[in-house]
DNA sequence: CTATTATTTCGATTATACTAGAAATATTTA
DNA sequence: TAAATATTTCTAGTATAATCGAAATAATAG
């Protein structure tokens, strides 16, 4: 995952309203829930609401899909699997030597 | 993990300078690299670079210390593995009914 | 075609975030 | 104390984001 998509992605959960958006539609499961449903539940006035998951679209997280007069939508577990992944690989690799961490000439070049 | 606090830390990582930061952090390891190094590393103004590893500290992810002129700065590990598990655990529980997912006079209530 | 329900677009307000230069403050060394 | 280096605070401009009501647009059912 590019540095720069795992950035915008972050930021995109990185907001309460989102992520409680994310929750919700986790807990839904991959068959997922009308707009309505989302925001009636999180009481999330709709304007509000179309808003954030064209975000959540943006990034890849949310999937919809359209049945009669209700828009599904569910999350896209890959892509949240990705992020967690992200992080986790951040998390496990150390490489720079010790000699590089003080200032050095280098620092300068 | 609260929501609340999640969301504030996957905010704070959801900017490219600050994760630019914390890749960096996250190579340099347990004991850290000063502030200066970072700055000239990853060709940060200063005083920009103060600002988001205020951030950084305040969602718990960066820890400092100083040792004579330089700070040294070094990613707390355990808290970005919280936030990357919180992303996990979002991942795999489905728990809503399927009842419970279309209109139903339940939602208006 | 009309009414109903579902969702989005528009538009405007308000708030928050990013950036960085200049000046100020620490900390050590001479 | 003075000079050198490291980092922070102050300040302010600019940009981006969050919010939501009202009106507009889809989609279906009658």
């Amino acid at each position: 995952m590019k540095l720069e998509d795992a950035a915008e992605t972050l930021a995109q959960l990185g907001n309460l309203t989102r992520l409680e958006v994310v929750r919700y539609l986790v807990k839904a499961g991959p068959s997922g829930v009308p707009v309505g449903s989302i925001q009636r539940q999180l009481k999330i006035p709709a304007s509000t609401l179309t808003h954030h998951l064209k975000h959540l679209k943006g990034v890849g997280l949310l999937m919809q899909k359209r049945e009669k007069t209700n828009l599904w939508c569910s999350i896209n577990f890959d892509r949240l699997h990705e992020v967690s992944d992200f992080l986790l690989e951040e998390c496990c690799s150390f490489s720079l030597r010790e000699s590089d961490k003080a200032k050095t000439e280098r620092d300068a070049a």
